[in-house]
DNA sequence: ACACTTTGACCACTA
DNA sequence: CTAGTGGTCAAAGTG
């Protein structure tokens, strides 16, 4: 909450640095945006949004040749909002594809735009979630009720149909991500807080990056806990949606236990939540499966858990070098696991925290070797 | 003082 | 070997 109206006004502030040579760019960008979407004189929040956002990108990025998407990225996320909805025609196979590339926006579902054109806020979507972070400008209480029922109803359509096939994944795992921020968000906003972790767990961001393939930043996130070596790349679409969420490694302590998770409705949580032993670590059991699985190569999966809420997990299969940090951490041999399963699905209190001695080790250590 | 985010720069990997 | 890319670090800033 705070986080948000503050952010809002940082934004603001930021603004005027950052966006000297895209500004225009973002005007016309957003009016188009604007008018093809709606016209709603309350769209300035998506612009301040896009704005704050992308700025710093679009400036800095001559320096080197290091962000070449950036420019484009920003005004990818601006109009974003149709695309990262839209990819679901897009997605063309591949599982993998849906990990690094994201088709671009060219189509949007009609469904997706009639919805935007109505919300005219579209980015609600992510703000009701305790993650909006980044950008959002806070949203009258109103709206997010609105906006959450459209979201769900949205989503619910975009998911329910028949598309089913495991191929959308790309679709499917954007779809599922979202409806996990959000659901939790919604049902349990508190839990969390500002940060992403919708999962359940605590994350630090500590990166953000264009990266070439996808319309959106990708944001990486560590897991809090001392110990714990996880980390997750997120990248959110401009409108604060979950486009895609990798996991990388396995949680060796179980989810911090926000004070209060009962409260609300925790839909199906409970009942999932009730497999977790003390003993249990984060990795549910399908977890443990999907690492067998896959692994080696980095694998997705989709999971339905007992709310019937479908998880996905993405994990890289890069493995060796990415998780030497996994030498040092000892535990996960595998893979990494997403820690959906608990997440979404509800709590998994452990009881036990931290499993392991030893520390990551500075990843730093990683680097010089 | 602490925790976190932001973000440019650096490093490692791959084609 | 070079260039491109992704991942991470760390300083600066914010709350």
């Amino acid at each position: 909450m705070k986080m948000e109206i503050k952010e809002s006004e940082r934004v603001v502030i930021a603004k005027p640095v950052a966006s000297r040579p895209s500004c225009s760019n973002f005007r016309s960008f957003s009016e188009l945006l604007a008018g093809a979407i709606n016209s709603s004189p309350s769209d300035d929040f998506p612009e301040t949004e896009v704005a704050a956002i992308r700025p710093k990108t679009a400036r800095f990025r001559p320096m080197v040749n290091r962000a070449p998407g950036a420019s484009v990225s920003s005004q990818a996320e601006l109009s974003g909002t149709a695309v990262s909805n839209s990819f679901n025609k897009v997605s063309s196979t591949d599982s993998k594809s849906t990990i690094i590339y994201k088709p671009q926006a060219k189509l949007v579902s009609k469904a997706t735009v009639s919805v935007l054109a109505n919300m005219g806020n579209f980015n609600a979507n992510s703000q009701q979630m305790s993650q909006p972070v980044e950008t959002r400008p806070q949203r009258t209480k109103q709206d997010k009720r609105n906006f959450s029922s459209q979201l769900t109803t949205s989503n619910l359509h975009q998911n329910i149909p028949s598309h089913a096939e495991a191929e959308q994944t790309s679709e499917t795992l954007r779809l599922t991500s979202l409806n996990q921020e959000e659901d939790p968000k919604t049902s349990s906003h508190a839990s969390n807080g500002d940060r992403p972790s919708f999962d359940g767990y605590n994350w630090r961001k500590y990166g953000q990056k264009q990266v070439k393939g996808s319309e959106y930043p990708r944001s990486y996130y560590k897991c809090t806990y001392p110990n714990c070596p996880v980390k997750k790349k997120v990248e959110r679409s401009f409108d604060g949606q979950i486009a895609e969420i990798v996991y990388k490694g396995e949680h060796n302590h179980s989810k911090p236990q926000p004070p209060r998770h009962n409260s609300s409705g925790t839909q199906g949580l409970g009942a999932v939540s009730d497999r977790n032993g003390p003993d249990r670590n984060s990795t549910p059991i399908w977890s443990n499966q999907l690492n067998e699985r896959n692994e080696g190569s980095g694998g997705r999966e989709e999971n339905l858990n007992d709310i019937g809420l479908p998880v996905h997990s993405i994990y890289q299969g890069k493995a060796p070098p990415s998780y030497d940090p996994a030498g040092t951490g000892s535990v996960n041999a595998g893979a990494g696991t997403s820690d959906n399963s608990c997440g979404v699905s509800g709590e998994c209190d452990d009881g036990s925290k931290g499993l392991e001695g030893d520390k990551d080790e500075p990843k730093r250590k990683r680097k010089e070797n």
